[in-house]
DNA sequence: TCATTGATCTCGTCA
DNA sequence: TGACGAGGTCAATGA
């Protein structure tokens, strides 16, 4: 499954995109007016652009630059390609929210559908992982800290790690894979002040691969504690997909 | 300014690349295996793929499903294709944090470089927008509203409106174009209590297009007051691009 | 450069 | 389905 075609016809180009877009990843290239409508609105006025449409219903409108498409629809969407005085034009439907883009293509350059797979992401880094590695080596937050619970469910939200301290007092902690900001440092402090209205002796710490400076003003006027730590050399001491990965 | 190759060698794809990548979009459909490492690690098995390469640096790593590539660097990176063991290798490494991406590819389908430009979005119904017609219109806030002040600074962040109400209390507002969680009433919250510390009589409002059940609660407990909007009426209302974009 | 926040965020997960 | 939070978030803006 495979097709491609140079400068077709409006005609040639939607029949392509018909065919193609529920097999294949759809490629069209040309000179396009966009527009979106929806719980926003935006528009482009004529330009080159990439179109990507998706089996899933995902459409994707590229420019030269950036990583983010400048107007897009998520997957779900229904596409359908169909020629509108003598020229090619796209529209994908979204219906809840009800949105709406529209492709009218001024000259089709390219038109292609590509046999294209998914496939499972081996991933390593995430702040789940440095959850579970953490848990493993409790030590490397504070010497003689035992994990009590992980994800702990609270009113909204949860707690990475619960755990007590060498005497035995409870420790919460918040884990942050990159950067704390003072929103960590928030729900951080808003988990200890529920527990300790709840009449439990706990102290808060915010376990991050960095902070903010406003972050570390926060944390100290609530009287919490910060422990740095390196994602990446946590994950090489302590997990076994490493080796594969790192 | 425009090439492309069906089923080209190792060396024939590398070349197009190398020579396309600072001035189109190039696009590369082949089986291949792909690695990133840096702050986190992750790698895609042999699978059939859709790699675009922009002019500022930026590598996506296509699936045939979701919006998101699955693997990518950000703009300013670095790209370079080359031949190793007979097989087309595309390399981008970011400096800042350190960061590779690799993809080996085992059979190249597509090679195509695409004259692909770079334009302007005109975009109506952002948060922005909103704050702005409510500054326009804060009857539709509360009847009697004066602005005072928009995009406050605070000590961490701004307060999207400040205004009096018709008995000369001060109100701070809070705006969310959609749904508004509890990390809204949070931030309006601190922002509220910042106001009352400094002595002023200050009542808080969130305005949004919904408001989560939690959020609702939380709002309720701070004795805080929830408006409801609709973005796109509102934008309708006051907005002069309106009339060209919805 | 860093810090902060919005986004038609997207995406997974869990109730 | 909704709610909630993470993300290698990305991208714009102001300091």
């Amino acid at each position: 499954m495979y097709v491609h075609l140079v400068g077709p016809s409006a005609e040639e180009a939607a029949q392509v995109v018909n065919s193609g877009k529920r097999r294949g990843v759809v490629v069209v290239v040309g000179v396009c007016e966009v527009s979106y409508s929806g719980r926003a609105a935006a528009s482009l006025k004529a330009g080159r652009r990439l179109l990507l449409i998706k089996r899933d219903g995902t459409l994707l409108v590229h420019e030269a630059e950036k990583a983010q498409p400048k107007i897009w629809q998520p997957p779900g969407s229904s596409t359908a390609a169909y020629v509108e005085e003598g020229r090619l034009v796209v529209k994908s439907v979204r219906s809840r929210p009800f949105e709406t883009v529209r492709v009218v293509f001024l000259s089709v350059d390219f038109v292609g559908v590509f046999d294209v797979g998914e496939s499972e992401l081996e991933f390593l880094g995430s702040e789940r992982d440095v959850v579970e590695a953490l848990t493993q080596a409790p030590w490397l937050i504070e010497e003689g800290l035992e994990v009590v619970g992980v994800e702990v469910p609270m009113d909204v939200g949860h707690v990475d790690i619960l755990a007590k301290d060498r005497d035995g007092r409870y420790v919460v902690v918040e884990v942050k894979r990159d950067v704390a900001t003072h929103e960590a440092v928030f729900q951080l402090a808003r988990y200890v002040e529920i527990y300790r209205k709840k009449g439990l002796d706990v102290r808060g710490v915010l376990v991050a691969g960095d902070i903010s400076s406003s972050a570390l003003e926060y944390l100290r006027r609530y009287g919490l504690q910060f422990v740095k730590i390196n994602p990446r050399e946590l994950m090489a001491v302590t997990n076994k997909k490493a080796s594969k990965l790192l």
